[in-house]
DNA sequence: TATGAATGAGAATTCATTCAT
DNA sequence: TATGAATGAATTCTCATTCAT
């Protein structure tokens, strides 16, 4: 009725953000287009002007996270020097990113992403592959400096650093948000880290 | 119509496991009463017989879940004597799990196991802190022999213990099962072992 | 299980009164065959022992009605020997009937006793009839005797005597057994009796 | 497929008349979402664009049922000026509604109506005692103006006047349209007036 | 660009009934 | 006679999507 007419660019970036937001708040469950479009002040059928169907949201919301993913990096890469504190930035970072964003983890595991388009499942895999390679190049760069142990694959201590956080996110999510995940992120950390140098 | 007649007990189980099966190909959306019940040989309804809905259905499911889990435990604390092999081996298995068995990590995110009854999220809470408590055990025993160091909670440890495994599972998932996760779980292995020695 | 095994004669009667209680209490949606069943100590395919059907149950249960109806004819006749005292008491034990039993009204209008058999509809209205025949001889009788004006069909007369007690009857049903249908009845009794004398 | 657009509000009435119209031809039974789309031309979930469910489809239905009771009222208050002949007008006019919508009865006693929602049996409830009251002050009219005597409760007599077609109407309705309501009535009305008047 | 109406596919659930034991 | 398992049809409701305006 009263609502704006915006352009499909602004149109996109709004629903592709609620999408993101409805997912944490509901759950894939809550993200029917019916909602989303109420969500950004549309009706049901106007949010199909702007893309041409779920599908291609739920595309859009995936590099929404894929943006945010690599926001994190680049952020710590600027605000620290020293490859070992840049990582556990980082995984303070993350962690700060999933609990305001309920919606990553419950995403990558959502059949909902894969069911029907396959393509869908390698786009998020480059996104997750993005951000570990970025995450390695960080652990090469340690032990070029000699802080971290060479004699591993750094590929392999990027995944290591995502599950540093993951089973503590959900254990969060499970226990109604009363598993503290940050403290545990910091004593993980420190036995990772610990078994980092030698 | 040449269906065999079977008894409750035996359809309940046949019927849990095929939830899981189901939700392993196809992901939490693929679990309809109508294909549950049409891969059990069953029609929609008679599956009404055997449980009183859906809830029910999912509720079994998570039981076997938390059976399988204990089991794996069990196993490695009579195959082997000593903490930090009964812990490999432990990992090996878990791995093994989530292989034969993708639903695994899909219900642990999926809402749609909470969505209207909040209990299902506690009882599968419940299901992983069990889990998470008898491995803790295992390490705790690794610290009064000395074997593990002592200055950690075996809680946290435990908890990072799920993640040597978690990322590599996800990535394993979205690579179309191309991602080498046993590979990766050795690699991950011996650095989290080093982390533990000291 | 311990279920002791009776005849069939025995079993009908049995399954139609408690069709009847069962309609009382719940209303003809609560009239299903495995409620029915139950309420008979029985299984839900053992009904089919001695019904052929829902249908025929139901049959059995208007019969059961047609037999209260009459019952309730010959008390009175037996009771008393002026025909307006008759029918004064006729009113008041129809309304202890539909008192105790809110089945009947709720089955007369239900259409789960028309739909599909339209033979049971005739069966219902030759109950009534019957009904309304034996009343109307009352009224002939009071006619004959000249406590009651000549100069009307006593067919008529009976169908009015029904008439004062069924709106009641829905009224008490609407207001959750609030109205006084006894009181209705008392004055609306004076009132037709007035009309009946001249 | 070629179905025309209505907007809501037509089509709320439209599926609350084919709602009435259903019920009288075929019971409460007949009453599915389904064939009630259908009468009106849609498919079963287009209904769900103008009402949120079946029971408001119910609620709307029986508003429709209040709203011809008491245009009958207001009609023939308009029509004539003596109490005496408003009734035997709206007795007529009564008789009329439910020939035409036998749906009526039917509803009062069908539980279905109520099964869930106890508020819908006192929204019949306030429906038929608003439909009373209305007739009980023409009855007090005609006290006032001493054309109906006045030693009895106005409400007695409205709740007896509903009695004058009601056993009829299930008459009618039982014997497939073939017992005589109007005829019934005169003659009732007959006897009634003349014990309203002494 | 946005709306409101309509569609069609599918979901969970209920229930009368059949059948083998 | 009674049971437990299985069936099939029906029912209410949800949701992504299309279409005319």
């Amino acid at each position: 009725m009263a609502t704006e007419k915006l352009d499909t660019a602004t149109r996109r970036e709004q629903i592709a953000e609620a999408a993101l937001a409805l997912i944490s708040e509901k759950g894939m469950q809550g993200l029917a287009i019916a909602s989303l479009a109420r969500r950004v002040g549309l009706v049901n059928s106007a949010l199909y002007r702007h893309f041409n169907g779920k599908d291609e949201v739920l595309d859009a919301m995936l590099d929404l996270i894929g943006d945010r993913l690599m926001a994190n990096v680049k952020a710590v890469r600027r605000e620290s020097a020293r490859p070992l504190d840049q990582l556990r930035q980082l995984l303070m970072r993350h962690i700060r990113l999933i609990r305001e964003n309920q919606a990553l983890p419950r995403i990558v595991f959502s059949e909902e992403i894969y069911s029907g388009k396959p393509e869908r499942r390698t786009k998020l895999f480059n996104i997750i592959s993005r951000y570990l390679t970025n995450v390695s190049d960080i652990f090469s760069e340690g032990q070029k400096n000699g802080t971290i142990r060479s004699d591993t694959d750094p590929l392999v201590l990027a995944v290591m650093f995502l599950g540093l956080i993951q089973p503590a996110a959900i254990l969060w999510h499970l226990s109604n948000n009363k598993f503290d995940v940050t403290k545990h992120a910091e004593k993980a950390w420190g036995i990772f880290a610990d078994g980092l140098s030698r």
